[in-house]
DNA sequence: GATGAATGAGATTTCATTCAT
DNA sequence: AATGAATGAAATCTCATTCAT
């Protein structure tokens, strides 16, 4: 795999495939029917399907890390609203509610496959550091109340998690809400500090659905729109 | 499915089998192996295997009313704790675990299947009502302060859920005990009102691990003995 | 496999598939093709190709059983000489080559292959066993000088094997009757007391090819005629 | 292939391609990874894997050449000892073992194969030819009685051939020296006139295995060394 | 000469489901 | 009710060979 153009088709052809037919109804033939090659050039790169998809969910982690950094430079209360729209987009997107019930069904294979486990552990624990790095970083701000960050990330994450997978797997909306109201209520208000507030346009018990700022593409990284044209014309064919 | 008998051995079947493969890798073989009739029967009884699964959900979800009417008479704050600890058992659970990584892997088809997503929401439809009726009745009892339990319910649920998938899939058992405090801490501490307590062996900030009263057995109900006998049986075949 | 009729008509096919394509180019399809079943079904009844034909040659072994017990009642010289005509039949018997040249490349697998090499080896020593016994019975009945059968047995084995071996790989066909009458010489003529003789129209250095009694059906056993039937009316379909 | 190196550098390649994988399960990859070229480069030099091989057997055939040029100043008694033990060297020598299983592969192909059968051909008419020459110097020296030296001569290549074969498919390696003596006793005992005799060294009643002086390399000729020193460059790259 | 990339044509196996009995 | 036998439709992976550079 010397050519990264080449990495970069296969894993925007597994993303699409993926979004289309789903982790557990995955073929290799549904991957390589997104690219103008053949399915047989996938298995002259990668030794399986098991380690395409295994060097997937890296390539996932690799972009994530580069769109963690562009919010380095935001204020603690700031970057904490932006990690909480991460998770609690609103219901209406559809292809990133397909593309994240695929990753969903991709993760329970976890138990079963060391290979993606340890990819999953590893991102699992970047996202951990970063909620705690926010977290500490208002607390030297003087912008949070003392807590401890640990628990505190450990219950965000486990309460944004369950909640987009309840919404994800039984179609019901409303957690998406109640947990950002939840969270705001429960969390937020304890966390924030008297003077400090959560910016106006985002306070979590009055944006009543996310503005679609950061948009479907945003899960495969920055370089969207010439690979969506790139797509089209291989459609036009 | 005129015998009740013979839908709880196929049921029992498809729990052990789903225990030892999981869902992505169950084959109606597997469910007919774990049984004393044969594969072509599993076809006489269901219409396809999707069928079939889709009769097993709803089967816990008929076994899990049952648990939840023996707690009803128990005063709120003890129902919560009880509830915590449904969710919240201990990482050494290994059956117990295997099953619900299996679920976990079944609750993903939701998307892609209707009757799957029909029978999961009903039974998160119950799930949150018991909780939310623990919340009133806390609420009623002047046991708990003032909140909405909606919002609550929904914050408590999906944490939990999240704490134990996140637990599940990649292993990092943390998970348990940091939402156990950190809920404990963010929620409860709150919501207990000034003269009430978590039961002194309950509080969740203390119990280091659950206490395995909830044996394995317990996901398919109260009749787990006479089950292992007719295994035992099986197995001498 | 509990019919053994089926088996029967599996190990037909795989005998004819051998026949048309030898070991190395034997695909499961070539033996479905002369079944009137489907390829599946080979794989409901064997594990894989490999059990199948490690199967094919339990069933040789078997086959060549009977026909051992065949010749039980002849005497010495008459079972001697009729071994020798078991090896070297003329090699105008195209059909009985072309399968011997397909065990032969299975032969060739033993040492890759236990099982195979399990089967094999069982046969060489029923075998060498088979030829020793009428050594010693020629000894006894004071038909053969004194020799050791069991050095005896391997050297006229090795020699007939090899060239049959040496005239089925290269096509010279004169390895046959060199090797007939190279034996003859320098074994048989020292071998048979002065009183015995090999029966007139069995004499190794007279006969110029064999009688064609022993027909390819032969490697099959004794129900030749109604499979071939059997054959047939698949054919005309 | 102009450049000779170049086609030695493949033919060893090949060499130790088929020790490790055999015949059956050899492929160009395996060749071209014991080389510091590519795949590519094989079908450059090669019409076909095929024609490879087909020329593998060529190469074997020149250096068999060679080697036997080298005896051909010894005695008639003192060669034939020596081509008895090209044969039946011993059953410890794995390398040659292993190369000769997959020759063993190889030469079944023969019947389907019109170029690796000329050439096996062409080998078997020289190896005849040596030992007829032998026998006939033999003769003529009055060291050895009178026969024919053709049938004697397809006997003992047959029954050394026939001996190698069974024990290595079978692994049963009581064939080489049960044919050794076997054929010391029929075979030998009556060729060497009476004041002749096999050198006392190399008797092969009494030779109880083969001492080794022909090691594996000799199968690919007498440039062992700095092959071995090529191998060794190409494993620290 | 030399190679990385690419592919078509299989081959083996799997499995839900059906059907005759 | 029960089952052994049977199958079609796939899915993964392999590999000799080709080709553009």
């Amino acid at each position: 795999m010397t050519d990264p153009d080449v990495r970069t088709s296969i894993m925007r052809a597994a993303y699409e495939a993926l979004c289309e037919h789903g982790y557990t109804e995955l073929t290799a033939q549904d991957i390589a029917d997104r690219t103008d090659k053949s399915k047989s050039l996938l298995f002259y790169h990668y030794d399986s399907k098991e380690d395409l998809l295994a060097d997937f969910l890296e390539f996932l982690f690799e972009r994530f890390d580069d769109r963690v950094a562009e919010t380095r430079d935001l204020p603690p209360v700031e970057r904490l609203a932006t990690f909480v729209d991460w998770f609690l987009y609103g219901p209406g997107e559809n292809d990133r509610q397909s593309f994240h019930v695929a990753m969903l069904e991709l993760r329970t294979q976890g138990p079963y496959n060391d290979r993606f486990r340890e990819k999953l552990r590893k991102s699992d624990d970047q996202l951990r550091e970063i909620l705690e790095e926010i977290l500490r970083d208002g607390l030297e701000a003087g912008e949070f109340r003392d807590h401890d960050p640990e628990t505190t990330a450990a219950v965000l994450i486990a309460a944004f998690d369950g909640a987009r997978i309840r919404q994800l797997t039984i179609g019901r909306d409303a957690y998406l809400e109640e947990v950002r109201e939840g969270t705001a209520t429960w969390v937020f208000d304890d966390l924030l500090a008297e003077d400090a507030s959560f910016p106006a346009d985002r306070d979590p018990r009055t944006l009543p659905e996310n503005d679609h700022q950061h948009r479907l593409a945003a899960d495969l990284g920055a370089d969207t729109r010439e690979a969506d044209d790139e797509t089209a014309e291989r459609d036009r064919e």
